[in-house]
DNA sequence: GTCTATATCTAGATAGAC
DNA sequence: GTCTATCTAGATATAGAC
């Protein structure tokens, strides 16, 4: 047995959805495949589909796991932000932009059309959840009543999306640090919507 | 002959570029593919390969007509907006996305990593002219010198572009009226970004 | 200038061996 | 639980007929 393939695994289960994000950091949504999971794996293209029935329920487990982590870290960098309730959600735009850069697994992997009709209810807690710490992040910085709360919620998500896909598609430059810096600039452009 | 296959045309070269907008706005950059484009105009799948040599070079001549014409509308747009120079540029933000929203070919085609090789200097043209003006717009709002105004270009287009991403992967109802909604909402925080 | 036909490639998904 | 082998479908691109 050589080292990259042929051979039995511990839990497949586990490593298609982390290697799921290794693909869609490293080519996108655009190419993401089944296949190209497998091949990272070093496992045939078929072995997927004992542990999930097809694409959309793999990227369906993604999702659940990409929300799951990604209200993590928008809790932690609102944590960090202080107790200006402004600064607590536009923190939520840098800690989306490092998590998607990182993972490629955004808004548009978590609450993607396609999974829309999955009966996961798993993926939907997750899902609902992150909107939820989202909303309450919103309501503190002023947005008192819910139908407030959302436009200030899908603001400050469309700034820190946009920035990433700008990036993504290759807009903005390379270079080392890159992240960190339009990480930056995208929390100023969110702290700007929330007003004083 | 039927009416559906097997005729001639009389500008097929045109009309490809028309189809691939019609493709774009309908299926996204995703499901883009000489051959649905071939078919929508009803001619074989071996006809566009007469006029563009590959499939880069028809998004080639997608992204050069999308560069002129967004830059019309955005012109148009500020001349709407009045003399307020913050205005002005938001409504870039509105044109943006009432653009991107009708014909799917927004920074994403036109500014598309893959294009960047093509040595197509009429093509380069018009991204350098459609670039030139929002840095103007952006320069007129404030922003002096030319390190100031492209982060302000560069917000400006995250807010919009975000808006349009979040409502091209269905995280926005998509009822009648959504497209001016969003557009109006854009260019609200677009606005914020500039500061009065 | 467009057609038909085809070679090559990649992906999704299934059947049956081990 | 993973493999090999295979089917289907759709894409890019080319060759040669008309």
């Amino acid at each position: 047995m050589s080292a990259d393939r042929g051979y039995h695994h511990g839990d497949l289960r586990a490593a298609l959805i982390s290697a799921s994000f290794d693909q869609l950091a490293d080519q996108g949504l655009q190419r993401f495949s089944v296949a190209a999971v497998a091949r990272r794996l070093g496992v045939s293209s078929a072995a997927p589909y004992r542990h999930f029935p097809d694409r959309d329920h793999l990227l369906g487990a993604v999702s659940a796991a990409a929300a799951r982590d990604l209200r993590t870290e928008i809790l932690e960098a609102a944590g960090a932000a202080g107790t200006d309730p402004a600064d607590r959600l536009a923190a939520v735009a840098g800690a989306y932009l490092r998590y998607v850069a990182q993972t490629g697994a955004g808004f548009h992997v978590i609450y993607a059309a396609e999974l829309r009709a999955l009966p996961d209810e798993e993926r939907r807690a997750h899902t609902r959840a992150l909107m939820a710490t989202l909303l309450d992040l919103a309501s503190a910085a002023g947005a008192d009543t819910y139908p407030v709360a959302v436009p200030l919620v899908e603001g400050t998500m469309a700034v820190a999306h946009g920035y990433w896909s700008l990036y993504a598609d290759g807009f903005f430059p390379r270079r080392p640090g890159a992240v960190d810096e339009i990480a930056t600039r995208a929390v100023a452009a969110a702290r700007a919507l929330v007003m004083p």
